[in-house]
DNA sequence: GGCCCAATACTCCTATTGAGAGTAGATTAA
DNA sequence: TTAATCTACTCTCAATAGGAGTATTGGGCC
């Protein structure tokens, strides 16, 4: 079994509290989609491998008439992520299928090359909308936010007892300085692919074809903009 | 054989004129790599694909002892691309390792995550580079800028004769206002990447620990802006 | 009170894709 | 002239995606 970026996203997850194999692929879609995304079948068959590594235990649990996985980390595998996180991470990727259509834009009409900018920058909004869902649970009263600035950290050793919750859901407020970063940065992003696509879109409507000379100008000065933005 | 975004990436490239499969292969790597990255090997295998669709035909190429694959767009080929760039794009996906780490970041060091921070800075840095050694290109004498504010299109019917060359590469500087767009979108995303990355860094390194509960006022303040800054 | 749909809680299979090794002629720089 | 790098691919195995399949449970609606 080769241990990837997934197996180190499911462990760091496991290293906050123990989890079932369905709410462990349920959170890691929550969180992690939209900067590391992995299939459903994935994760299920990285959690087994985690089991395999020696880096969780898993104990069947009585739910009702059936019986669901529990999942706990093992000193070996806290010792695993903390080994992990002083290493160098993989170079950042993008995957934006509506760039690869504006690339070879010029085989198609504007229409469509418009509509598929629209399209790109709607999906990047519901994305966007969905993480800014996540900001106002933080928000709220009562919920990890408020806790910090209540004194509970939770995600240190020295408080007992179990975690503090928050709707239904167990909270470690310690963990929101980072959280706070990785959304802020996220919805940067998304807001940026919004913005772009969107005026790429009313752009290139202006346009009589998609190989229009008329073009030439603004081309020019998209090119020279880029490069004095740029420069280091 | 299943098409998918890749194969009409190929497609594209065979759309503006015929290509070897190596010529393919580092193409693709060159200008589709950070919006649409794919293996070597796969790249190879798509491109016997589309001969299996019927989009592309092969012949082979006598180049001095050895012979190399001449890949040139059929008919069916140039329909299968103008239909597909009327479809729906896929929602755009980012992978950002980094970002993972950030995510967990509170199970390791402040200086482990800094490190982390200014290594995804530094490679989205090096993206950026790239792609700007392409608009020094594209500016330059003599380039395809050049040649539509001297008239040569090259991407229309109209013009007879084989293609404009420049730096020993044929030019079809009819493409260059999409491409162009690319350049712009993508670069804005790296910057993006580099300066959040970068800011990142600096802020944690300010942090007592990687749960540092005096960071509240900051995460607060994080929240509540990128709520304001992205409300609809 | 019973029915249906969605959510819970996974397993398993097939097809796609990645990563890297392997082969061999051609060209360039020392 | 020799070594390294580039051209120009092929091939294989392992990793991953995507989706079908199974069965229980909880909630809402008529």
């Amino acid at each position: 079994m080769k241990v990837s970026t997934t197996t180190y996203g499911l462990l760091g997850l496991l290293a906050v509290r123990s989890w079932t194999g369905y709410e462990l692929t349920q959170q890691m879609r929550r969180s992690l989609r939209f900067v590391w995304s992995s299939s459903e079948g994935h994760l299920y068959r990285e959690q087994k491998g985690l089991v395999e590594l020696g880096w969780a235990a898993v104990e069947d649990e009585q739910a009702g008439a059936r019986t669901r996985k529990r999942y706990t980390i093992t000193a070996a595998g806290e010792a695993a992520l903390r080994e992990w996180l002083t290493t160098a991470p993989q170079e950042p990727h993008f995957e934006i299928e509506g760039l690869v259509r504006l690339f070879h834009g010029s085989h198609g009409s504007v229409a469509d090359l418009a509509a598929s900018m629209d399209a790109t920058a709607d999906a990047a909004r519901a994305m966007l909308d969905e993480m800014l869902g996540f900001v106002d649970e933080y928000l709220a009263d009562g919920g990890p936010l408020w806790m910090l600035e209540h004194g509970i950290n939770g995600a240190t050793a020295s408080e007992a007892g179990p975690p503090a919750e928050f709707a239904g859901r167990p909270m470690f407020p310690g963990r929101l300085h980072v959280i706070a970063l990785v959304i802020e940065s996220t919805t940067t992003l998304l807001a940026s692919v919004e913005s772009f696509a969107r005026s790429t879109a009313s752009e290139v409507r202006g346009w009589a074809s998609t190989t229009d000379p008329a073009a030439t100008p603004a081309t020019r000065a998209r090119l020279e903009a880029v490069r004095k933005r740029h420069r280091r």
